[in-house]
DNA sequence: TCTCAAACATACTATTCGGTATGTTTGTGA
DNA sequence: TCACAAACATACCGAATAGTATGTTTGAGA
């Protein structure tokens, strides 16, 4: 997770944050509309006067958390793994790899976050929607970019389409997301089984 | 929707159809958490009692549900397209072209009732767990079956493994539900012109 | 040091939730 | 036709929910 220190910062920026990891990691593990107020606040020392100072609502809260926590953390652990890049294919799939074995945030059952939010919120909700959106374009975009490197290198073929390329990448790893929630951690293998053969075949 | 005419069951039966088409209708579109009791029962001619006495809780309510009409309908809609089949690739190509833009139950904005369930509930119910396992294990074991029967056709290459091509499909189409929540009906043609792609290179 | 708004704390509320208690109706086999 | 269980109907309950009303504290600038 990436997180500043509270030191660093005001004291009612460190209250707003407390609140926002700690709904974190509640919506991870149990969803948006089963996650109430109460139990954020619970199992925080933030009582309700203070999440009602930062938060107008429940909605807005979870928009906040998309982009101060989430997009944060996808910048950090995602973004972050392509850009500068030399080896582009091999760092999609090492990024890959990453996320679904090694980071330390994500446990298979519960999936990743901004898969379980879209599934959940995004037909609902228009400013979860489009907060949401914002995090998925960026890390469309990562992916695009590294591709389009690769061709700038002559690493990858010039006729392959970067988007569609990122788009079939992440449409993966959102699917096996889902899947490893039923099937367990064995059929990542799968994906990044098939990733590395789809990677090989754009050059 | 493969639905039973009220008129060949009892009134019972019928009753609890009622109560399950209605469910389904209402979790699709806005989740399991998110759909009451109270609303179902609102919007149909049955009451509070008549509920309970079907089901003795919302959870066996939804495990209901799974088993006697998802399963069902993804038996008429999924598996049913890939039995007898003389041309494999031709048909799981057909059949995701369908699902996707031909069936006029789902919508691009809802995603697809199962991948919504197993994102929404799978982690947090053995039992809910386990009926969507059954439903999925159904749809792998069909496009397995099929993938099979084009190897002893001679329409596919023999090394590859049957059970890791269905996974990868299960998978895209998991996928691609989730991220055509965010980007709409376009991000599906990128994955039916990848399953192309992909399907071709089995031969 | 004084002021005052930002930041928080506490108590409360209206509504909704899943579920129960206790009835009444309905169909069906003897 | 009558007995009786299956099938339903109604009223209710305690807990949980998002949100509000009304305070008190705190800290930074004049």
């Amino acid at each position: 997770m990436f997180v500043k220190s509270y030191r660093s910062m005001s004291k009612a920026a460190a209250t707003r944050q407390i609140i926002l990891l700690k709904a974190f990691d509640l919506i991870y593990r149990n969803g948006f509309q089963a996650t109430s107020i109460d139990t954020i606040i619970a199992t925080t020392q933030v009582t309700k006067g203070a999440f009602f100072y930062h938060f107008r609502n429940k909605e807005e809260m979870g928009v906040a958390l998309i982009n101060e926590v989430i997009k944060p953390t996808m910048e950090e652990n995602f973004v972050r793994r392509l850009s500068n890049s030399n080896h582009p294919a091999d760092d999609i799939y090492a990024l890959m790899k990453y996320l679904l074995q090694a980071s330390p945030d994500f446990q298979v059952q519960y999936g990743c976050p901004v898969v379980n939010l879209v599934n959940e919120v995004a037909p609902g909700s228009d400013s979860l929607h489009k907060a949401l959106y914002s995090v998925l374009s960026q890390c469309l975009q990562a992916v695009r970019n590294s591709v389009q490197h690769g061709q700038a290198l002559g690493q990858i073929r010039k006729d392959v389409n970067a988007g569609e390329v990122a788009e079939v990448i992440m449409m993966g790893y959102s699917g096996i997301r889902n899947m490893g929630k039923l099937l367990g951690a064995v059929c990542y293998q799968t994906y990044l089984k098939e990733l590395k053969r789809y990677l090989q075949q754009l050059v």
